[in-house]
DNA sequence: GCAATTGCATGATTT
DNA sequence: AAAATCATGCAATTG
Protein backbone atom coordinates (compact mmCIF):
# COMPACT_ATOMS: atom_id res chain seq x y z
CA UNK A 1 0.00 0.00 0.00
CA UNK A 2 1.51 2.93 -1.23
CA UNK A 3 4.68 1.67 -0.59
CA UNK A 4 7.27 0.14 -3.41
CA UNK A 5 8.68 -2.91 -3.04
CA UNK A 6 12.95 -2.21 -3.08
CA UNK A 7 13.00 -5.60 -4.59
CA UNK A 8 11.39 -7.52 -7.36
CA UNK A 9 8.74 -6.20 -9.02
CA UNK A 10 8.12 -3.98 -6.89
CA UNK A 11 8.07 -0.93 -8.97
CA UNK A 12 5.73 -2.17 -12.10
CA UNK A 13 4.62 0.18 -14.38
CA UNK A 14 5.11 3.41 -12.17
CA UNK A 15 8.54 2.93 -12.64
CA UNK A 16 8.55 4.73 -15.67
CA UNK A 17 6.40 7.19 -14.02
CA UNK A 18 9.82 7.58 -11.07
CA UNK A 19 11.96 7.10 -14.06
CA UNK A 20 10.73 10.57 -15.89
CA UNK A 21 10.42 12.36 -12.61
CA UNK A 22 13.84 11.29 -11.92
CA UNK A 23 14.85 12.59 -15.62
CA UNK A 24 12.94 15.57 -14.78
CA UNK A 25 15.06 16.29 -11.43
CA UNK A 26 18.06 15.82 -13.35
CA UNK A 27 17.73 17.84 -16.38
CA UNK A 28 17.22 20.64 -14.33
CA UNK A 29 15.58 23.02 -17.28
CA UNK A 30 13.91 25.80 -14.94
CA UNK A 31 15.92 28.38 -12.90
CA UNK A 32 16.09 27.54 -9.11
CA UNK A 33 13.11 28.61 -7.00
CA UNK A 34 12.95 30.62 -3.96
CA UNK A 35 12.09 28.06 -1.81
CA UNK A 36 9.74 30.12 0.53
CA UNK A 37 6.92 29.91 0.74
CA UNK A 38 6.54 26.52 1.46
CA UNK A 39 3.59 24.99 -1.18
CA UNK A 40 0.37 25.22 1.00
CA UNK A 41 -1.12 21.57 1.76
CA UNK A 42 -2.93 20.44 -0.69
CA UNK A 43 -3.90 23.18 -2.85
CA UNK A 44 -7.22 23.23 -4.70
CA UNK A 45 -5.80 23.49 -7.96
CA UNK A 46 -4.11 19.86 -7.26
CA UNK A 47 -5.40 18.08 -10.06
CA UNK A 48 -7.48 14.47 -9.48
CA UNK A 49 -5.60 13.15 -12.36
CA UNK A 50 -2.02 14.22 -11.32
CA UNK A 51 0.25 11.85 -13.21
CA UNK A 52 2.82 11.72 -9.82
CA UNK A 53 1.98 8.55 -7.98
CA UNK A 54 0.98 8.70 -4.62
CA UNK A 55 2.66 9.11 -1.78
CA UNK A 56 2.90 6.48 1.52
CA UNK A 57 1.71 8.59 4.57
CA UNK A 58 3.15 9.65 6.38
CA UNK A 59 6.22 10.61 4.62
CA UNK A 60 9.41 10.38 6.83
CA UNK A 61 11.10 13.15 4.92
CA UNK A 62 9.44 16.21 7.34
CA UNK A 63 6.56 16.36 5.36
CA UNK A 64 6.35 14.82 2.10
CA UNK A 65 2.35 15.83 1.75
CA UNK A 66 4.10 19.45 1.11
CA UNK A 67 6.34 17.85 -1.33
CA UNK A 68 3.60 15.54 -2.64
CA UNK A 69 1.26 19.09 -3.19
CA UNK A 70 4.49 20.50 -4.79
CA UNK A 71 4.72 17.69 -7.44
CA UNK A 72 0.46 17.87 -7.51
CA UNK A 73 0.26 21.67 -8.02
CA UNK A 74 3.35 22.55 -10.22
CA UNK A 75 2.23 19.43 -12.44
CA UNK A 76 -1.03 21.48 -12.89
CA UNK A 77 0.80 24.64 -13.96
CA UNK A 78 2.74 22.30 -16.90
CA UNK A 79 1.35 22.24 -20.00
CA UNK A 80 -0.58 19.82 -21.27
CA UNK A 81 1.49 16.95 -21.77
CA UNK A 82 2.39 17.42 -25.40
CA UNK A 83 4.83 14.45 -25.31
CA UNK A 84 6.76 12.35 -22.39
CA UNK A 85 5.58 12.25 -18.66
CA UNK A 86 8.56 13.93 -17.79
CA UNK A 87 6.52 17.19 -18.81
CA UNK A 88 4.23 16.58 -15.75
CA UNK A 89 7.22 16.64 -13.89
CA UNK A 90 8.50 19.75 -15.01
CA UNK A 91 9.26 21.81 -12.64
CA UNK A 92 9.13 19.70 -9.80
CA UNK A 93 13.06 19.31 -10.21
CA UNK A 94 13.28 22.64 -8.18
CA UNK A 95 11.64 21.27 -5.48
CA UNK A 96 12.68 17.90 -5.48
CA UNK A 97 16.33 20.13 -6.07
CA UNK A 98 15.92 22.15 -3.10
CA UNK A 99 14.49 19.48 -0.81
CA UNK A 100 17.94 17.90 -2.16
CA UNK A 101 20.04 20.65 -1.00
CA UNK A 102 19.01 21.75 2.33
CA UNK A 103 18.66 18.03 3.42
CA UNK A 104 21.96 18.02 1.95
CA UNK A 105 23.51 20.96 3.26
CA UNK A 106 20.66 21.22 6.53
CA UNK A 107 21.20 25.56 5.71
CA UNK A 108 18.09 27.34 5.30
CA UNK A 109 17.91 31.44 4.80
CA UNK A 110 16.25 32.20 8.12
CA UNK A 111 18.99 30.24 10.12
CA UNK A 112 19.03 32.05 13.36
CA UNK A 113 21.50 34.80 13.24
CA UNK A 114 25.44 33.91 13.26
CA UNK A 115 26.04 35.16 16.76
CA UNK A 116 23.85 31.98 18.02
CA UNK A 117 27.31 29.57 17.73
CA UNK A 118 25.23 26.76 19.35
CA UNK A 119 27.04 24.00 17.55
CA UNK A 120 24.78 22.50 14.53
CA UNK A 121 24.83 19.16 13.88
CA UNK A 122 23.84 18.77 10.12
CA UNK A 123 25.77 21.93 9.43
CA UNK A 124 28.86 21.05 10.57
CA UNK A 125 28.73 17.33 9.38
CA UNK A 126 28.39 18.55 5.86
CA UNK A 127 30.72 21.52 6.29
CA UNK A 128 32.62 19.15 4.06
CA UNK A 129 34.09 19.39 0.27
CA UNK A 130 32.52 16.24 -1.02
CA UNK A 131 28.97 17.71 -0.43
CA UNK A 132 29.94 21.33 -1.74
CA UNK A 133 29.05 20.46 -4.88
CA UNK A 134 25.91 19.15 -4.65
CA UNK A 135 23.98 21.41 -6.13
CA UNK A 136 26.35 21.88 -8.89
CA UNK A 137 25.51 18.80 -9.43
CA UNK A 138 22.24 19.44 -10.61
CA UNK A 139 23.66 21.99 -12.67
CA UNK A 140 23.12 25.33 -11.31
CA UNK A 141 26.73 26.01 -10.46
CA UNK A 142 26.07 29.82 -9.52
CA UNK A 143 23.81 28.98 -6.76
CA UNK A 144 26.14 29.28 -3.40
CA UNK A 145 26.12 28.58 -0.29
CA UNK A 146 26.24 32.06 0.66
CA UNK A 147 23.39 33.07 -1.85
CA UNK A 148 20.96 30.94 -0.18
CA UNK A 149 21.68 30.87 3.58
CA UNK A 150 23.76 34.20 4.27
CA UNK A 151 22.85 34.16 7.89
CA UNK A 152 25.52 31.04 8.10
CA UNK A 153 27.77 31.65 5.61
CA UNK A 154 30.60 32.14 7.81
CA UNK A 155 30.23 29.30 9.09
CA UNK A 156 30.77 27.30 5.36
CA UNK A 157 32.65 26.96 2.90
CA UNK A 158 31.58 28.83 -0.49
CA UNK A 159 30.52 25.78 -3.17
CA UNK A 160 33.85 25.52 -5.25
CA UNK A 161 32.43 22.74 -7.69
CA UNK A 162 30.61 19.75 -8.47
CA UNK A 163 30.87 16.52 -6.28
CA UNK A 164 33.43 14.28 -7.07
CA UNK A 165 33.14 11.19 -4.93
CA UNK A 166 36.78 10.13 -6.18
CA UNK A 167 38.21 12.79 -4.52
CA UNK A 168 40.70 11.30 -2.04
CA UNK A 169 40.15 11.78 1.64
CA UNK A 170 42.58 13.69 4.18
CA UNK A 171 42.55 13.06 7.67
CA UNK A 172 41.12 16.54 8.11
CA UNK A 173 38.41 15.87 5.55
CA UNK A 174 36.56 13.17 7.25
CA UNK A 175 33.86 11.99 5.85
CA UNK A 176 30.27 13.86 7.55
CA UNK A 177 29.27 10.28 8.25
CA UNK A 178 32.00 9.62 10.19
CA UNK A 179 31.60 12.39 12.51
CA UNK A 180 27.84 11.82 12.37
CA UNK A 181 28.78 8.04 13.97
CA UNK A 182 30.88 9.38 16.12
CA UNK A 183 27.90 11.06 17.84
CA UNK A 184 25.35 8.45 16.86
CA UNK A 185 27.55 5.85 18.56
CA UNK A 186 26.47 6.77 21.67
CA UNK A 187 23.12 4.98 20.82
CA UNK A 188 25.62 1.47 21.39
CA UNK A 189 26.00 2.53 24.99
CA UNK A 190 22.68 3.43 26.06
CA UNK A 191 22.13 6.63 25.52
CA UNK A 192 19.10 8.00 23.46
CA UNK A 193 20.05 9.81 20.63
CA UNK A 194 17.55 12.38 19.88
CA UNK A 195 17.66 13.57 23.72
CA UNK A 196 21.33 14.23 22.86
CA UNK A 197 20.91 15.84 19.13
CA UNK A 198 17.02 17.12 19.15
CA UNK A 199 16.70 17.78 22.51
CA UNK A 200 19.50 20.35 22.38
CA UNK A 201 17.90 22.54 19.87
CA UNK A 202 15.31 24.84 20.77
CA UNK A 203 12.54 24.31 18.29
CA UNK A 204 12.27 20.36 19.00
CA UNK A 205 8.90 20.44 20.16
CA UNK A 206 6.48 19.66 17.55
CA UNK A 207 3.52 21.88 16.19
CA UNK A 208 3.37 24.03 13.17
CA UNK A 209 6.81 23.77 12.59
CA UNK A 210 7.69 23.53 8.76
CA UNK A 211 10.28 21.75 6.58
CA UNK A 212 12.82 24.35 7.69
CA UNK A 213 12.42 24.08 11.00
CA UNK A 214 12.86 20.27 11.13
CA UNK A 215 15.90 20.69 8.82
CA UNK A 216 17.07 23.48 11.28
CA UNK A 217 16.71 21.07 14.35
CA UNK A 218 18.89 18.66 12.84
CA UNK A 219 15.68 16.00 12.91
CA UNK A 220 17.72 14.69 9.79
CA UNK A 221 20.80 13.36 9.67
CA UNK A 222 23.53 11.85 7.11
CA UNK A 223 24.10 8.54 9.15
CA UNK A 224 25.39 6.41 6.10
CA UNK A 225 27.37 7.14 3.01
CA UNK A 226 29.03 5.00 0.57
CA UNK A 227 30.29 4.46 -2.74
CA UNK A 228 28.87 1.80 -4.57
CA UNK A 229 31.11 -0.55 -6.12
CA UNK A 230 30.49 -3.13 -8.83
CA UNK A 231 28.99 -5.98 -6.94
CA UNK A 232 26.86 -3.41 -4.69
CA UNK A 233 24.97 -2.38 -8.30
CA UNK A 234 25.62 -5.85 -9.68
CA UNK A 235 21.96 -7.60 -10.05
CA UNK A 236 21.82 -9.14 -7.00
CA UNK A 237 20.36 -5.76 -5.23
CA UNK A 238 22.36 -6.10 -2.17
CA UNK A 239 24.85 -3.36 -0.82
CA UNK A 240 27.33 -3.76 1.62
CA UNK A 241 27.07 -1.20 4.33
CA UNK A 242 29.75 0.15 6.20
CA UNK A 243 30.19 -2.15 9.26
CA UNK A 244 30.80 0.90 11.46
CA UNK A 245 27.87 3.03 10.00
CA UNK A 246 25.51 0.63 10.26
CA UNK A 247 26.00 -0.46 13.77
CA UNK A 248 25.87 3.08 14.65
CA UNK A 249 22.78 4.36 13.20
CA UNK A 250 20.85 1.47 11.70
CA UNK A 251 18.51 -0.82 14.07
CA UNK A 252 20.24 -3.22 15.99
CA UNK A 253 20.58 -6.74 14.21
CA UNK A 254 20.29 -9.34 17.27
CA UNK A 255 19.82 -11.57 15.29
CA UNK A 256 20.24 -13.44 11.81
CA UNK A 257 17.06 -12.41 10.64
CA UNK A 258 17.07 -9.61 8.15
CA UNK A 259 14.85 -6.35 9.61
CA UNK A 260 12.83 -4.60 7.24
CA UNK A 261 13.74 -0.81 6.40
CA UNK A 262 11.20 1.57 5.29
CA UNK A 263 13.26 4.42 3.80
CA UNK A 264 12.11 7.32 2.02
CA UNK A 265 13.50 8.43 -1.16
CA UNK A 266 14.40 11.50 -1.21
CA UNK A 267 13.92 12.65 -4.41
CA UNK A 268 10.75 10.71 -5.37
CA UNK A 269 7.50 10.05 -3.71
CA UNK A 270 8.44 6.24 -3.06
CA UNK A 271 8.78 4.51 0.11
CA UNK A 272 11.47 1.52 -0.31
CA UNK A 273 11.44 -1.56 1.41
CA UNK A 274 15.11 -2.89 2.46
CA UNK A 275 15.90 -6.00 3.89
CA UNK A 276 18.69 -4.99 6.49
CA UNK A 277 20.70 -8.27 7.66
CA UNK A 278 24.17 -9.29 8.16
CA UNK A 279 26.48 -12.10 7.65
CA UNK A 280 29.14 -13.40 9.87
CA UNK A 281 32.42 -12.71 8.27
CA UNK A 282 35.55 -14.27 10.57
CA UNK A 283 35.24 -12.80 13.88
CA UNK A 284 33.01 -9.80 12.69
CA UNK A 285 29.62 -9.11 10.61
CA UNK A 286 29.02 -7.46 7.12
CA UNK A 287 25.86 -5.79 7.07
CA UNK A 288 23.61 -5.71 3.81
CA UNK A 289 21.13 -3.85 2.46
CA UNK A 290 18.95 -6.48 0.55
CA UNK A 291 16.34 -5.82 -1.94
CA UNK A 292 17.96 -2.90 -3.14
CA UNK A 293 17.47 -3.91 -6.59
CA UNK A 294 15.36 -1.96 -7.72
CA UNK A 295 16.28 1.68 -6.27
CA UNK A 296 19.49 0.97 -8.07
CA UNK A 297 18.20 0.39 -11.46
CA UNK A 298 15.54 3.46 -10.59
CA UNK A 299 18.00 5.68 -10.03
CA UNK A 300 19.85 4.18 -12.29
CA UNK A 301 22.85 3.95 -9.60
CA UNK A 302 25.98 2.49 -10.93
CA UNK A 303 29.74 1.88 -9.39
CA UNK A 304 31.27 5.16 -7.96
CA UNK A 305 27.77 6.37 -7.54
CA UNK A 306 26.84 7.13 -3.68
CA UNK A 307 24.60 6.00 -1.44
CA UNK A 308 23.46 8.39 1.57
CA UNK A 309 21.21 7.63 3.67
CA UNK A 310 19.49 10.20 6.31
CA UNK A 311 17.52 9.86 9.61
CA UNK A 312 14.51 11.44 10.80
CA UNK A 313 16.07 11.22 14.66
CA UNK A 314 12.07 12.14 15.72
CA UNK A 315 10.02 9.12 14.02
CA UNK A 316 12.55 7.07 13.72
CA UNK A 317 12.44 7.49 9.96
CA UNK A 318 14.45 7.04 6.86
CA UNK A 319 15.49 8.55 3.95
CA UNK A 320 17.70 7.41 1.03
CA UNK A 321 18.91 9.04 -1.55
CA UNK A 322 21.46 8.02 -4.66
CA UNK A 323 24.11 10.53 -5.95
CA UNK A 324 25.42 9.98 -9.43
CA UNK A 325 29.35 10.42 -9.40
CA UNK A 326 30.14 13.27 -11.23
CA UNK A 327 33.80 13.36 -12.55
CA UNK A 328 35.11 16.41 -12.07
CA UNK A 329 38.13 17.17 -14.49
CA UNK A 330 41.03 17.02 -12.48
CA UNK A 331 43.25 19.36 -14.51
CA UNK A 332 42.64 22.83 -13.12
CA UNK A 333 41.48 25.52 -15.75
C1' DG B 1 16.97 -28.86 -14.39
C1' DC B 2 17.19 -23.94 -14.32
C1' DA B 3 17.18 -19.35 -12.69
C1' DA B 4 17.03 -16.52 -8.84
C1' DT B 5 18.19 -15.83 -4.26
C1' DT B 6 20.79 -16.44 -0.11
C1' DG B 7 24.81 -17.60 2.66
C1' DC B 8 29.52 -18.03 3.15
C1' DA B 9 34.61 -17.97 2.24
C1' DT B 10 38.50 -15.87 0.58
C1' DG B 11 41.62 -12.52 -0.69
C1' DA B 12 42.65 -7.58 -1.15
C1' DT B 13 42.81 -3.43 1.09
C1' DT B 14 42.76 -0.45 4.96
C1' DT B 15 43.50 0.71 9.74
C1' DA C 1 52.70 -6.97 11.48
C1' DA C 2 48.28 -7.97 12.86
C1' DA C 3 43.63 -7.17 12.84
C1' DA C 4 39.60 -5.36 10.82
C1' DT C 5 36.95 -4.30 6.97
C1' DC C 6 35.01 -5.12 2.75
C1' DA C 7 34.61 -6.55 -2.38
C1' DT C 8 33.69 -10.36 -4.73
C1' DG C 9 33.01 -15.04 -6.35
C1' DC C 10 30.95 -19.21 -5.68
C1' DA C 11 28.33 -22.84 -3.32
C1' DA C 12 23.97 -23.91 -1.36
C1' DT C 13 19.28 -23.27 -1.24
C1' DT C 14 14.79 -22.16 -2.95
C1' DG C 15 10.94 -21.64 -6.17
Amino acid sequence: MGQMDGGDGGGGGHQYHYQALLAAVHQQTLPFPHPLPLPAAAGPEAPPHNAAPQPPTPRGFADWSASTSAFSSLAAQSAPAASTNAVHYSISPCYAFWTHYMLNKNVYPSFPPPHDEQPHHLRLANNHPKDAGSASSFGVDSFTTASMAPNICTHMPPIEGPISVKEEKKPEDLPRVVKRSDVLETRNSGVELHSETVGTLPDSKQGHENHATKLNSGEYQVILRKELTKSDVGNVGRIVLPKKDAEASLPPLLQRDPVILHMDDMVLPVTWTFKYRYWPNNKSRMYILDSAGEFLKTHGLQAGDVLIIYKNLAPGKFIIRGEKAIHQRTTNP
